[in-house]
DNA sequence: TCTGGGGTCCTAGGACCC
DNA sequence: TCTGGGGTCCTAGGACCC
């Protein structure tokens, strides 16, 4: 979750409900005014890992609650409950310092099995509103609801009904109406939690002018320090730069920041798209040094990796290795495989003599990676050596590659089927064996991994 | 205080082909 | 023998998001 932004603007007149505690009645009915053209919402809910940890334990309910990494292991904060934020904890905070800031907290990792639940009934309650929606990460999407000839209900009625529905199932949630994305986006972040931010149209340029250039999508830290020494400190001021400067110092997105401070952004809310890559990183709370402990710990991100590919059923042509040093600098190599692959005892090998090309023995890595891209398009995934040997009449028919291949495609089976059963635990090859308990735990929140 | 893990997209340069 | 321009693929790095 990021961290909101200073607000700087003056609330809209008559934009904002005001504001029931939770368990009261929802909110007064607004002074609807006419809505013409588009009408997005982009649904937030509200510091949703912590909040799921509070409903799932009343104890913890009005505590500041923290899901996050250990602090002596280099973890960082994923949520704090909004209990925890007067003490300045935020997202992505290091856990020593949220530590230090809030010791009393209540610490805990993250059930990520128990938020995909919470969250995918949720997305069904939003797909029960319209069919046009568009998961952007486990606690957000877009809805595009713009009024039809069938169904002429104001965008806010909408979204209030939505509200309420989200609370029901024990969380909150914050809405951003607006004509475009990256108007619902912003409006959204203006008011949390349980907020509601209604930007009419056309008003959307004298609602941006105010903001810090920030407070936009696709504006981070980089952007904002080129924008700032060009004396460009808020989105009117962005508005109303020079196109040609902007493309000269952005590329493509110059544009892009230019059309969307004046308010024109018209890109659609998309239907969910195909995953397009897999990977997994590891972060360890002492840096490796040896050979054979970065081997280790490459074997068991490739397993992982692959057993995710075998779960999705995707196969990949392009392996990627990621490693950072104790300096937080990252080098990457990838390599083009001879054919689509999801099987890690094929690549395995092939990620040891790639990590030869970034780093030597002695050097302290703090952090591995392993990914996989390239997927065949769909209906077009290729037929394995393992199906090749299936239907051959017998074993002795087919060449010794393809038994090879077969007999690496059974012991694959086999350990995802007990996986399956007892856990990923449950089953390791040895090579895996090492670097136990040396990493920070986890999270992630992009979509794709919660379907 | 000292910075996670899962992703997407863009850029720039080089290889290769026509 | 020396030369073009465009397209595509590949690679490494970086910005950005939640």
């Amino acid at each position: 979750m990021k961290e909101e932004f200073p607000q700087t603007a003056a609330p809209a007149p008559g934009n904002r409900p005001s504001r029931p505690q939770v368990g009261e009645a929802p909110a007064r009915p607004l002074p609807l005014e006419p809505w013409e053209g588009p009408a997005i919402l982009l649904v937030d809910l509200d510091a949703f890992f912590a909040s799921v940890e509070q409903l799932d334990h009343p104890a913890w309910r009005g505590k500041p609650v923290i899901v996050g990494g250990d602090a002596d292991k280099h973890g960082v904060v994923s949520t704090a409950s909004y209990e925890a934020r007067p003490y300045g904890v935020r997202s992505a905070m290091p856990s020593s310092t949220a530590r230090r800031l809030c010791p009393d907290a209540v610490w805990t990792h993250g059930r990520f099995d128990r938020y995909r639940e919470v969250s995918n009934a949720i997305m069904a309650i939003l797909r029960s509103e319209t069919p046009h929606v568009q998961q952007v990460s486990i606690d957000e999407a877009f809805l595009d609801i713009t009024p039809t000839a069938v169904n002429r209900e104001h965008p806010v009625r909408v979204a209030q009904r939505i509200q309420r529905r989200v609370e029901e199932l024990g969380v909150t949630c914050s809405i951003g109406a607006g004509t475009s994305k990256t108007i619902a986006k912003i409006a959204s972040d203006m008011d949390k939690p349980r907020g509601l931010t209604v930007v009419y149209p056309g008003s959307e340029r004298d609602f941006l002018a105010p903001l810090p250039v920030r407070a936009m999508s696709g504006i981070g830290a980089s952007a904002e320090e080129k924008l700032r020494s060009r004396g460009i400190r808020t989105l009117g001021q962005l508005a109303d730069a020079d196109l040609r400067m902007l493309e000269r110092v952005f590329g493509k997105l110059g544009r892009v920041m230019h059309v969307r401070a004046n308010g024109g952004d018209d890109a659609p809310v998309e239907q969910d798209d195909a995953v397009k890559s897999v990977s997994n990183e590891m972060t360890f709370a002492t840096d490796l040094t040896r050979r054979e402990d970065v081997e280790a710990a490459i074997a068991t991100m490739a397993a992982k990796v692959g057993r995710r590919l075998r779960r999705k059923g995707l196969r990949g042509r392009t392996l990627a290795l990621r490693v950072k040093f104790d300096d937080l600098s990252v080098r990457s190599v990838q390599r083009q495989l001879p054919q689509p692959s999801d099987d890690e005892l094929a690549y395995t090998p092939l990620l040891y003599a790639m990590v030869d090309e970034v780093w030597r023995p002695g050097t302290p890595l703090r952090l591995i990676g392993v990914g996989m891209s390239g997927f065949a398009e769909e209906g077009a995934v290729q037929e394995s050596l393992f199906d090749v040997a299936e239907a051959a009449p017998s074993a002795d028919d087919v060449e010794p590659v393809v038994r090879d291949e077969r007999k690496r495609r059974g012991l694959i089976e086999a350990t995802d089927l007990v996986k399956d059963r007892f856990g990923e635990a449950a089953v390791r090859f040895g090579h895996e064996l090492r670097n136990e308990g040396n990493t920070t735990g986890s999270s992630s929140k992009n979509p794709a991994d919660y379907k």
